[in-house]
DNA sequence: TTCCTTTTGACAACTAGGTTGTCTATCTAG
DNA sequence: CTAGATAGACAACCTAGTTGTCAAAAGGAA
């Protein structure tokens, strides 16, 4: 079968809901399709990307390669804005760096510190995965207008719920 | 830190989005919005689940639980109405016989088949995920309205797109 | 300076939920 | 009867996380 979707793991279960239409269950229902909308755009992203001459980079590549750019300059800070243990985020960035996207450097100022920086061909990819989005997003406007994806867009921040995602939940983790 | 969101992994990504708010990719935030509410609803239900005597019983055996229930007798079959490897489907199959959510006996009729039932607490534990899964309908309406919910719904729909779901990629899998 | 505490990143071991590949036992069609 | 298909088990692996432990470096106080 090979699952091969770019979005990993984890998301198998909405395929439940398509074999099985008639369930009545409505807020089930609902949730899967949340489920199946994102997965559907993170996998048209990453394909798209793959095929831009990007392949194995996907979302959670993304964020982080934005995070590292955005100032996120060594793993715990890394770790620390995308939520994860700094031992994954720097799992995270042994991959970016085994594939050209971001430098890791010795901290003049640090010794323990490696200081992260990102390539020329980190800021081509964040840059084409921008373009490939907002390709999408206006594949979307096409199919349900511009106004409904606007309702859209206000209605799930509110669901989402900011407070769901405060400046989360711990910096020391992972028994340090 | 404990992540230990029932939703399980690889849905870590959103944070990044909470985090950095100004970020101004309109087609990827709408993708992590997606997520985001997905998640929200996703460990709501999880935990309220967990608080009502079902601990550990995520989306994933909800999901594979319903199956059985509506006629997937064994693993195979199990496996294709899932969307996965019967290897994977087993493996769900052992974590909800050993939780006491279904039963696996021999088949009469086949020897080479193990017949699965759903026991009385399983039927339990999918009655009350109904229940809460309306509750969550319920407090949505509440938050967004009725006609918004529905017209999200029906968008939804049409982004995700019933296409992407058709009776899936192939039955024999894992090499057999 | 020495001592104590904190921080950084690394390493190992583990988990969840998947994937392939291989294998045996069993069923079924010719 | 034999050949091929099918069911399920087992092992090894993958991804993206998690804890726990650790040494090296940094920083503050006496």
């Amino acid at each position: 079968m090979s699952n091969s979707s770019p979005t990993g793991n984890g998301f198998v279960i909405l395929r439940a809901w398509c074999v099985k239409e008639e369930m009545s269950r409505k807020g089930a229902d609902f949730a899967l399709l949340l489920l199946a909308s994102f997965r559907r755009l993170a996998d048209a992203a990453t394909a798209e990307l793959a095929r831009r001459g990007y392949p194995d980079f996907r979302p959670v590549h993304d964020f982080a390669l934005r995070a590292i750019a955005d100032g996120a300059v060594n793993a715990t800070e890394l770790g620390y804005r995308t939520g994860v243990s700094k031992q994954a985020a720097a799992k995270t960035i042994t991959a970016l760096e085994q594939q050209g996207y971001v430098n890791r450097t010795d901290d003049t100022d640090d010794a323990r510190r490696k200081f992260l920086s990102v390539t020329a061909r980190g800021q081509e990819v964040m840059q084409t995965g921008e373009a490939i989005f907002e390709n999408l997003h206006r594949e979307m406007e096409a199919a349900i207008g511009h106004d409904a994806l606007a309702d859209m867009e206000r209605h799930l921040t509110r669901l989402a719920g900011k407070d769901a995602c405060s400046p989360w939940i711990g910096r020391n983790v992972g028994g340090d």
